[in-house]
DNA sequence: TAGCAATAGGTAGCTATCTATCGAATGTCC
DNA sequence: GGACATTCGATAGATAGCTACCTATTGCTA
């Protein structure tokens, strides 16, 4: 039983370590300025989508559930980084706004998130990058079904 | 601000994605069994560890804290598959062992895994696996120390 | 050998994710 | 136009990860 282990299987044990690595060195150098990866990642597709994008277009942006959004949201509002506006066009939804507030802490997400980047990649080569996403997006495609690849992608549809 | 994202700022977001992504569909598969990853994989690892695995052993296999551990292996107790067996040599340590109900379960999960595998990768080459491999031990290595690089090459000391 | 540092496992409490479900608002189809 | 289905955001509860701290035991060292 005690088989060294395949290189399929190894992916699949170091792909959950690598992803808890990862947050936690961002939660790390973010969370002297209060943030955490749920955070800012809120806050970062936020300020790349459209105006008044609803709850329900950041949560597949993000790559969440709608009620893990909601909560993050709360959080967010709570510390008067964004706001909820009810639209009069439908009653149902609510659109999320950046306050003036959150700017400075964008700018300093953009330059943390830079620099981590930076670290990380100086020994790995774009090619090696490019082969990464090509295969988290198979697998993507696979297991979460077209809207998580047009998610990935970042092609996400108007009409849905 | 709404700029496209280029290589780098998308492998840090989807990195965590298809990790979550890879842990649902496990857990889905292997829900009718009464078992979730952190249950499966600790399980896995303790078939595959030397006899009398002490728990921070079992911990640095698994790649999560003692804590995380002390709550798995408590579920993994209580439902018959796993018991801990305080050691004469040192009383602080206690050791894991499977129990004989654990076997079925075993094979059950090395079935599985082996079909979600094969699933997966159907469409992925060995070379672009390997290429990954890399990328993360490379991740790994900068963001968790030495241990951590040592952990997921399974090459354990034995003097820690 | 007496005291103190280090180690193993456990507990408490935080964050974040999920599914299941709910109420309100909207849309659709006879 | 009324009944039913759908959609949106919110809530509740489960699981799993972490850090910080605690107790018991071990071992080193002055």
């Amino acid at each position: 039983m005690k088989l060294p282990l395949n290189d399929q299987e190894r992916f699949g044990l170091h792909l959950g370590l690598v992803a808890r690595l990862w947050r936690a060195e961002i939660d790390r150098r973010l969370a002297a300025f209060g943030l955490t990866e749920s955070r800012w990642l809120t806050l970062l597709h936020l300020s790349r989508l459209a105006e008044a994008a609803t709850q329900r277009e950041l949560a597949e942006a993000v790559g969440v559930r709608g009620p893990t959004l909601v909560r993050t949201l709360d959080r967010l509002e709570a510390e008067g980084l964004i706001e909820r506006r009810t639209e009069a066009a439908d009653r149902r939804t609510k659109s999320v706004h950046l306050r003036a507030e959150a700017i400075p802490v964008l700018e300093r997400i953009e330059t943390t998130a830079a620099a981590v980047r930076a670290e990380i990649f100086s020994d790995i080569s774009h090619a090696e990058v490019t082969t990464c996403l090509r295969v988290f997006e198979k697998i993507a495609g696979k297991l979460g079904g077209a809207e998580t690849t047009m998610q990935l992608t970042h092609q996400i549809p108007m009409d849905r």
